[in-house]
RNA sequence: GGGGGUGUACCAGAGUGGCCAAAUGGGGCAGACUGUAAAUCUGCUGACGUACGUCUUCGGUGGUUCGAAUCCAUCCGCCCCCA
């Protein structure tokens, strides 16, 4: 008796652990691997690796992030593995122009913005966090080729990547190629019983898995989760295509951002940036399903995103900062950034309206504020004003809007 | 080692002596309409200058020319073929 209801509510552990997994390799693995574990009386050692690059985590970042966390809560136990040697290289993914090494500060700083963030998420002090420059960097190169010899060029071309740009004669470095492999050496060093990535990196997890296997060791589980796409709704969220949520975006922009996103990408959204339950999902979907507003479950979305990264209070504030400045018809109701007047460099008592947008906006080119007022992008008190010469005595409580998001009060 | 090709703005891609700050498309920005959605329409999309204009830009450098993205030399990157 007991045993089929601890037998039932594994089951529902593994469900649960699946849930929005979109390849698991091999496709039975998780289970097996639990078991396994469970015999040896440990936890399953969870791999989680990124290069210290960019520093900035994203909402795309967290569909992983939040997986982990799942594994986390059953007291798993999480290495992650800083690729400090790797980032030191420089990142070949793409057609990223070589970007200029990292030395070692860069590394460590970027590294500890990248664990703070995490600790958005996941619990990082319960993490294990690893460097593999650790041991990258004591690798003879002897023993690097010795690496280097499990793996055939062959199995390095199934990679949809380098066959594509093989085809198209885009070049492909060496270094790129090697890649993989000591991405899936790191495997081998931690042996560990799960990598976990999002789809981008199946290629990659499954070289660990088959170095493990070349070191004799039981090859990891890959657990790839789908890639989150972004603002843009065609693309993948990532920060070079400027279309990211980040993890430490204000609640107003992440509102504003969840807004913009287009109506396709609703149910994306609900299912892998939100922590509603699967029950709560499937009402929204119905309730979408009923013709309801999609607007209105964007709101959801939205608030549900900024309750987890910040408060639900500031999620509250957010929604009615959104209604003021964007949904209102109402030049009063927006909230007006004040802007001292003696701040302000004027010629004399004036300045022209170019001038001063060009002040208020900063860093902008004034070719680029002048375009601004041409097309009508500037109200002064509510009225459009599109002469960029247009001279103005800087009074108290003037207020001046540029484009939809930036408005200002003179005081 | 030999031969051929190619390098243009955020991307793709025209241009092969002046009319080129450089066609076209995508992307981006702004406006209208809206739900900061989609679709559609309009304008803009190197910088500085209120027009006329000036300056920087077509892989790098140096030349020819009144004038160069365009011709020449040289160097660099990339691709292909042969060895």
């Amino acid at each position: 008796m007991s045993g089929l209801f601890l037998f039932s509510k594994t089951m529902e552990t593994i469900k649960h652990l699946q849930e929005n997994v979109e390849i698991t390799l091999p496709e039975n693995g998780l289970e097996e691997k639990l078991a396994h574990t469970q015999r040896q009386n440990r936890k399953l050692i969870i791999k989680l690796g990124f290069d210290p690059t960019a520093p900035d985590l994203h909402l795309g970042h967290a569909v992983v992030l939040k997986k982990i966390k799942q594994f986390q809560e059953l007291e798993h136990k999480i290495v992650i593995v800083v690729g400090s040697f790797t980032a030191q290289i420089g990142d070949p993914t793409g057609k990223n122009k070589s970007r200029k090494p990292l030395n070692a500060a860069e590394v460590q700083h970027n590294a500890q913005t990248y664990i703070n963030q995490l600790s958005k998420v996941i619990d990082v002090s319960q993490a294990q966090i690893v460097f593999n420059s650790n041991w990258l960097d004591q690798l003879p190169f002897s023993a690097i080729i010795q690496l280097l010899s499990k793996v055939t060029v062959a199995q390095l071309l199934q990679r949809n990547d380098f066959n594509k740009r093989l085809k198209e004669n885009t070049p492909i470095a060496i270094h790129e190629l090697v890649y993989p492999i000591l991405q899936g050496f790191d495997s081998v060093q931690i042996n560990c019983d799960i990598e976990m990535g999002g789809t981008d990196q199946l290629f990659n997890c499954a070289m660990g898995r088959h170095l493990m296997e070349a070191h004799d060791l039981s090859p990891q589980i890959v657990m790839c989760m789908p890639l989150l796409k972004g603002l843009d709704g065609k693309e993948k969220m990532s920060k070079s295509l400027n279309n990211t949520i980040g993890l430490t975006d204000t609640p107003n922009d992440m509102f504003g951002k969840t807004m913009s996103i287009p109506d396709d990408l609703i149910l994306e959204f609900l299912e892998l940036t939100t922590d509603f339950s699967s029950t709560q999902k499937k009402e929204f979907k119905s309730c979408l399903e009923k013709g309801e507003n999609p607007m209105n479950l964007k709101k959801v979305i939205a608030k549900n995103i900024i309750t987890q990264y910040h408060s639900a209070e500031e999620a509250e504030q957010a929604e009615s900062f959104f209604k003021n400045q964007f949904q209102s018809q109402r030049f009063e109701d927006k909230s007006f950034v004040s802007v001292n007047i003696s701040s302000l460099q004027t010629e004399g008592e004036t300045l022209s309206l170019l001038q001063l947008c060009h002040q208020l906006r900063g860093k902008v080119t004034k070719s680029e504020i002048r375009r601004l007022i041409e097309s009508g992008a500037v109200r002064i008190n509510n009225i459009k004003t599109t002469d960029p010469y247009l001279l103005l005595f800087p009074t108290n409580h003037t207020k001046i809007q540029i484009g939809k998001r930036d408005c200002y009060e003179l005081v």
